[in-house]
Formats: C-alpha cells, structure tokens, sequence
DNA sequence: CCGTAAATGTCGTCG
DNA sequence: CGACGACGTTTACGG
C-alpha cells in the first residue's frame, strides 16, 4: 500500500493522480494497482509477462519509481511517494477454478437431450463449420430438414444476429436449404424474442438444472 | 492472505480447492480472491453492493467461514482455514483515472484526412444522426454519392452489423441513397472483412502513427 | 501462434 | 432501471 501516482503508456495513455492505492505484484511480474471500491478491475495494470525496474530519484521527490513493462512496449510507471504498507509471500501455483454452467456445459447437455428442442430430432454435429464461425449445433429434425441451433446461457440481441447471420450463409447451400433457425438459452429477453420471431427463428428456453437432472435424476430430490 | 477455499453460487457455480491465495475487501464490500499469477482477473469475486457475513464454525475445520452477498442473491463462501496475512488500511476515494484514447482521435484524423479514405472527399458531418444512432463520418465521395464511415480501432464483426443497420436506414432516405459503406479501422479481422465484402461494403485499413505523423511530421523522425 | 467466441465479462452513456 | 457499445477488454478453445 502506498501513496503513489501511476502513468500507463500502451495501447492508450492513462494517468493517475497521487492518492493511496494497493499495488500487488504477482509471482510474474503482473502488477495491479487497486483503489478501495470499484469492482474487481484494477484502475490500473500491466499484464504478464512483464519485467520490472526499480530506481531511487535523485531529486527525492519520490521514494521509488516502478518501471514495468511487457514484450509489446506498454509501459506501466508506478512513482512511488510514500510506503504505507508492505508484505511479501510466495503463494505459488493455484490448483485453479471449476466451473459449472457456462455454455460450453449446456451445449453438452442439449447435445444429448435433442428431445428439449424437438422430437425425433438428429444431431448433425456440434461445431458445425461454416465461413463465419461455428454453429452451435447442425441437427435434422423429424422431417429430415436441417436446424441450427444457437446457444447462449442469456439470450440478448447479438445472440439472434449471429445465427441469423449463419443462417443466410447456410440457406445458399442446395444441400441444406431450407434451414430452420432455433435460439436456445436459459433465459431470453424480450428484445431478443421479438427480433428472432421477426426473422423466423424459433426460441426455446431451457431449464439448465432440470435437463441437468435428467443426467442425475436423484439430483432433482433436492 | 489466507490458505483457504471458495465457492460461487450465483450465474454459475464456480468452486477453487484449498490453498494459499490473497482476499481483498475493499472499502465498498467487494471482495477479491487473487491467486499469485495470471492478470488482472480475481480467481473469483463478489462485486458491490454487498454484505459481509463472518462465522465461526463450531467443528473446527476452519477459522472463520465468509458469507458474502450482493442483493441479486449471488453468494461466494470464503472458508479461511489459516491466516497468513492480515492488514487493514482506509484508502479514502480515488481521483481516478485520466484516459487519452486512441479511438476518440480516429475519427478526428480521419476527418481531417479524408484523402486516407478516398480521394476528392468532402466530410458531411461527424456524428451524423439517424434514428437509430449516429455514423461515425458521413462523406459524398468525388462522384456526389453519400458514403456512411464506421470508424473501429479493431475492426471485428458487430462493427459491420452495427455499419449495415445504418445503411439500411440512410438508403431509404431518397435524398441520399444509394449510400456507400466504408468500414474503417487500424486492423479489420478476415470475418469481419468476409461479412463486410459480402455485403458490399468497403474495408479500409488506417494507418494510425502515419494519419497522425501527417499532423505533426517531425513526430515521424524519430 | 492465429482466429473466433464466451465472459460471474465490466464500465460508461443515454433514454 | 434497462439497452447498447466500448474495452489497454481478458480468457479459453480449436485449427
């Protein structure tokens, strides 16, 4: 902790004001600089893997000036006024996060309960390519016609312009042509339903827990 | 600093097993678990508002178990098995941060070098006004027609949707139309430039430190 | 390493 | 409060 004012020059030009601010510095190199409120963005950084310098101003109008910097040339210059605090410890490596429920898991799930969307549907592939990304999932529904499925955990806007996007490229194939449209998400706003009604495409709202619980059915006891 | 273990339940469900990491909380509420490494981005968190529960379980398999909630009933559970580190600090607010963008400049420079985009330009307005929000440059080429100009710094493909809206809009405006598409950024991804293409639209590539070498050319010498 | 999409995105602005 | 766009986005994933 410290008194200290801040100059990032990189991809944009930022300075901070001298105040008292938390500067943590991590096993490679990364420095944060935190003030007291604000969500867990720091006001300013430099990421990894970056090198630091330490020198000491002759003129005594700052106790140590920080130079990090990283491969691309940013530089991050932490002048530092007064310590208030310092610590150090090796925390070494973290054993990391595990997640549950992002998109990436309910587009497994709906993979393997197609009956969600439709019955009698065929799953094509997950992934499927096209020119302009992957479509969640390609499918044949019951009358053998193609269906692309996007899936989004929330269902906003951008959602519907992706698929409606790989739909018209996907339409000018003969092989596929017509294809039905599906947004898939645990929850879809209003905006988004309206914009994918207009265009065709049909949304279904899916219960993450319940299609989880089909997996586990003793999960769904409690 | 504290080995411990956390648990999200809110969004997702997000758990990280036993060890040593660092636990800010700021003066707001949030709370920060940072590991030694990575960017800026905590392992898991809990943004303002919110409230701070501390307990002491009774079987002794940690020290003191944190309950943090925000009001959308999103919850991170910090069990704190064994203190390392402990330091409190009131920092007071912040001044902030003083940014200097790039992107604000863009159009600036594109404006006052039109030539960069076309030759024998002539700038309409910046900020031309539709309903559905302003162009960034609207221009007539050499031959009178209308050209609508999005400006990016990193031309990716909601750019271009964002650019076909307008032209939608502006074409059917009899006085304009038919109106050119011009998508200008210092780098244009390849599917945003396949999208771009496949709708008519023009890419351009701006050469930033050039376009503003042209301004002050002594800033070229070195 | 590049390209693309997701994110507990976050953070501003504007209606 | 919600929608929308920008971000030094960052991060994960697949070719």
């Amino acid at each position: 902790m410290a008194r200290c004012t801040v100059d990032y020059a990189g991809r944009l030009t930022a300075h901070l004001p001298e105040a008292s601010r938390v500067i943590m510095v991590k096993a490679d190199g990364s420095v944060l600089v935190h003030s007291d409120g604000g969500s867990y963005k720091p006001l300013n950084w430099m990421s990894p893997p970056c090198s630091i310098r330490i020198s000491v101003p002759d003129d005594g109008v700052a106790e140590q000036v920080w130079t990090v910097e990283n491969k691309a040339g940013e530089q991050l210059v932490v002048t530092i006024h007064e310590v208030l605090h310092e610590h150090d410890h090796e925390l070494g490596i973290d054993p990391g996060l595990i997640k549950d429920g992002v998109e990436a898991h309910l587009q497994t799930l709906l993979s393997e309960h197609l009956d969600a969307l439709g019955s009698g549907w065929r799953l094509v592939r997950r992934e499927y390519p096209t020119a302009i990304g992957p479509v969640d999932l390609m499918c044949r529904d019951a009358d053998g016609r193609a269906v692309a499925v996007e899936i989004k955990r929330r269902g906003e806007i951008d959602g519907v312009e992706q698929l409606t996007r790989y739909l018209e490229l996907l339409n000018r194939d003969p092989l596929l042509s017509p294809v039905r449209g599906v947004f898939a998400a645990q929850e879809i706003k209003p905006q988004a339903r309206v914009l994918a009604q207009d265009r065709g495409i049909e949304c279904v709202v899916v219960d993450y827990d319940a299609l989880r619980g089909v997996d586990r059915p003793e999960a769904r006891l409690f």
